[in-house]
DNA sequence: TTTGGTGCAAAATTTTTGCACCGCG
DNA sequence: CGCGGTGCAAAAATTTTGCACCAAA
């Protein structure tokens, strides 16, 4: 069920370990969970999902260990267009890919690998003009395409 | 101060009535001052605005009318991380550019033209691929890059 | 007069915060 | 013991909805 090895499942354990946080429980079932999915949930996903094993703590908790897991960059957040931030678990900086076709009907999330085409390339390229253009120090990047699934557009 | 010509002006006027909206009081105030800045505001922030201007409506008003100008076309909305929504005035469709650099300390926004390089090129070549091999109807695109900028990285 | 639009207040949703308590180091 | 971490409940912040009223076609 998993799509991360677990070479990459150690990686987010010692992380955590790196910075000097503890892999408590509700941490371990916050990054079990999104590695599991390798979806992208809502907070509130992640409780109710956390909440079926035992221990895996309140909402409060499952906030507040998400925005440490995003700030030490264990775990990736974006904001789909409804209001409520989702979050995905973080590859290795190397293999990131946060781009994304979004369903504006039914608010579905199709990750798409940025290894089509020469993306990787590209996105590269650009961001070392716009650091030097803008003095900007750039760390990661999103890149979302709007619009009408498959499903939705027979639906109608 | 107004960034937009006449004619884009108009151009946004024009395209509520052809929805058959009446271009009300409130719904200039919300075009004119996105128009104005150029930039992104917030919900708060357009309604902070209004005010200013007599008759600039409630917050729900402003609420309303920002979703109805967001489906129709003439504003664009996306999220900067912060769990709060962000409208910009809308360029005609061949001179869009949602891309930004958008920083982690203080939420600042900068637009970079996407005319910089082969980015348009680049994008409508990927919407194409992206929409056959998915099956997916895109409309539009954000692309935004996250990082710390220039002032943030002096003021530590 | 009919329908679209507004404004206020109340409600809903998502996220944050305060505080007492628990347990590892 | 001290401090990081948790859980509950309360609060904050943003957005949505209900409803009475207004005004343009």
């Amino acid at each position: 069920m998993t799509d991360l090895s677990d070479r990459e499942i150690s990686w987010h354990y010692n992380s955590l370990n790196k910075y000097c946080c503890r892999l408590t429980k509700p941490r371990r079932a916050i990054l079990d969970i999104l590695s599991d999915t390798g979806r992208h949930l809502s907070a509130d996903q992640i409780y109710k999902e956390a909440s079926k094993i035992s221990s895996g703590g309140g909402l409060s908790t499952i906030y507040r260990n998400l925005e440490l897991l995003v700030r030490i960059g264990l775990v990736w957040k974006f904001e789909a267009g409804d209001n409520k931030a989702r979050y995905e678990i973080a590859k290795r900086p190397d293999e990131s890919h946060h781009h994304h076709l979004i369903c504006k009907k039914c608010n579905s999330i199709i990750d798409y690998s940025d290894s089509i085409g020469n993306e990787k390339d590209f996105i590269r390229e650009r961001e070392k003009k716009l650091s030097s253009i803008y003095n900007f120090k750039i760390e990661n990047h999103s890149i979302d395409f709007f619009g009408v699934c498959h499903t939705c557009s027979k639906n109608k």
